[in-house]
DNA sequence: GGACTTACTTCTATGTGGAAGTTAATGTGG
DNA sequence: CCACATTAACTTCCACATAGAAGTAAGTCC
């Protein structure tokens, strides 16, 4: 209920109230590269936003005059001669962001600083996808934050599936949700602003702004998981499919005489990586019901089941990745989600195979792999939040 | 010699002197705005760069008052109501620009407007590929050309291989060279500013600029010949592979299964599509040597052997295109190359394959295909020269 | 201590967006 | 047929943000 600050309703035009002062867009820019990248030198900014010094000294008075950034005291430590620079940082009190990530049978929750750093972590076990039951799991989640947080800015709620407007859960297939305006439900009970997002998107803004992805021209996203994601980012802007993330890697045929299984075509992305898959397919192989860990692990001790089809995916994923690398150029390739526990047990396996199917003239891969679990997709959706409020209503998509 | 205008010797410092007066960059984009465009009211050229109108009254009256662009008399037909806009066009007299293709065998030669229209042809013959020979016969062309367009402004070669600073040669292996300062010898035979490139590299720009890819913000070109040639352009600006467009197809496995040729790894998109390997293929199945206009033909008349190479083509084919699509998600393919004869017999197989491959959800497929010659080619090199003399020096590269 | 380098500030010329006004067409009602 | 509204292109003018030059500050190197 966090009454305290409840002053977005559903409904409010606009869109969410920003919780920062109205800023010009330079401001803005200088704004979200402090809050990006930490306390750095007006010099330094100027660089990396194209801009003058000149316009640093001008922007960055009344941010600091407004109590938005803060002038650091000592001087920071400069490689060379010439006079250091001061580090302006960003104030992040006393906001804190609630990011959701829902799955059939759970909400996953945590609170993340302005920085969108994790400072708590909880979740509800789900009784139904019903969307009320839902919203009441989450509900109950955001007031213990509340009692801890009693500044939450505002909630960002991911989830798989297609999602319009940041609102609207259009097609959800894990939840069964089909048009759940679930944006205005939580609304309602929490009266603080919700952004709703799918998960994967959420994810990508959230290397794009904090991780891996940050000042790269070219970056992108390959999820292993339930399911595979992969997403583009351009200067910044994720390139958005024209689907919203469905199930695009069914289609990709990466062996034509690879495994067939129940989720995918033949040989495809998915039939040969997602979690179910590759315990499907050790399932049919060996009769009996194997955790996807207990077969990394069982791959990794040379079992002749396990490691063919580890083997295999190995090889599959390389094949993906050097086509990422072909077609879209990227220069970083972030691997994420649950099931990229493959790359700790046969890593050499599927860089061997990337190379074998990239040019060899080319730049060395550069490929960063980052396990993650549901809370990682929640603090994706907290990100969201945080980019819909420091931004004020028209963050994209 | 056409000496008339031979200003730019080699080793100008700060590149060949452009054709334009010094305009500012925002002038710069409204004239190029109207060059790759043709006349264009100011205000849609505000709309298309983002600027208000207020900025086109005062940018495109020195424009006009040098003589650079030229005020319509009859104003544009305009859709609806309103005021007609007036067309502002391009002045292009009087230069004319050269555009060569080396291929090891000819030299192709066009002349162009400078909005890149074609109007003359030639060739030589070579009877060595080298770097003298291939000068001399260039420079012959260029002689033939300055009879009939006495102001040639600049002259664009374009050659297989890898080429450093738009002059140098570094790795031409259908001609046999490595490290040939190509621009600054054929400079000093002709007296004319002279831009080496990557042929594929300056099909895509020529695209880019006066071709399909005008204003979009994603666009791939994927071309069929000798080779296979991709290439991305993002927001008008090419995205240079790290390796200068060397042989990256030769890795790209579409079969596993698939053929077996001379000409890249098993199944790869060089072994299966391009003219020789096709050639190859056939001969290898018949016996006989039939060239690829011919085995198209047979394929059309359902030769088994034919129809069986075409439609393993078509097959990967399709799911090359659907890669670039899943990957690097552009608004628009151009597939062009003396090789997409194939569109003609199996295109609705290629199309078949694309869909088959590619997620049913997404938008529609947006594929353009241009039948090109040895002169398309040359009229990209043209291309090149244009931007170079356009922009001035720092044209990229 | 002086040369040097780099960060930051101050000042000014300039390019830009936006508001307000003008012009040239179409559409509408008497 | 003519006045008047409507629409959109274009012009004029102004407030303002930006780049760039010049100057100052705060360190390192010799």
């Amino acid at each position: 209920m966090n009454g305290s600050k409840g002053s977005n309703g559903p409904g409010d035009p606009g869109g969410p109230a920003p919780i920062w002062p109205p800023l010009t867009p330079a401001e803005r820019a200088v704004a979200i590269e402090v809050l990006t990248n930490g306390p750095t030198s007006r010099s330094e900014i100027a660089r990396r936003l194209g801009m003058s010094g000149g316009s640093l000294t001008r922007l960055a008075k009344p941010l600091i005059d407004s109590g938005l950034l803060l002038e650091g005291l000592t001087p920071v430590a400069t490689a060379g001669q010439g006079r250091p620079g001061r580090p302006l940082d960003i104030v992040t009190d006393p906001w804190h962001f609630v990011g959701l990530k829902i799955t059939g049978e759970t909400v996953y929750g945590v609170v993340t600083t302005l920085k969108s750093t994790v400072v708590r972590r909880e979740d509800r076990k789900l009784g139904s996808a019903e969307p009320e039951a839902v919203a009441e799991a989450a509900h109950s989640i955001v007031r213990t934050f509340a009692e801890e947080f009693p500044h939450l800015a505002g909630i960002g709620v991911g989830l798989a599936g297609s999602v319009r407007e940041r609102s609207v859960a259009v097609d959800s297939p894990y939840l069964g949700w089909k048009g759940v305006s679930f944006a205005p439900l939580l609304e309602e009970l929490t009266g603080l602003p919700v952004v709703v997002e799918n998960d994967f998107a959420a994810l990508v803004e959230a290397e794009t702004w904090f991780g891996s992805g940050r000042g790269l021209d070219r970056f992108a996203v390959l999820t292993i998981g339930a399911g595979i994601g992969y997403g583009l980012v351009i200067n910044g802007e994720p390139v958005r499919p024209s689907d919203g993330y469905r199930g695009t890697a069914e289609r990709w045929i990466l062996d034509p005489s690879g495994p067939l299984t129940p989720h995918g075509e033949r040989g495809s992305a998915t039939a040969m990586l997602t979690v179910q898959s590759i315990e499907y397919q050790v399932r049919a192989a060996t009769g009996s019901t194997v955790r996807y860990e207990e077969i990394l692990d069982l791959a990794r001790r040379q079992d002749p089941a396990a490691s063919r089809v580890i083997g295999e995916a190995a090889r599959a994923l390389g094949i993906l990745i050097a086509n990422i690398y072909n077609f879209a150029m990227p220069q970083k390739i972030l691997l994420a989600g649950e099931g990229v526990g493959l790359m700790d047990v046969a890593g050499s396996a599927v860089l061997d195979s990337v190379d074998a199917h990239r040019n060899p003239h080319s730049d060395p891969v550069n490929l960063e792999t980052k396990v993650s679990d549901f809370h990682d997709w929640a603090r994706g959706a907290a990100v969201l939040a945080i980019q819909v409020l420091v931004l004020g209503d028209g963050a994209g998509g």
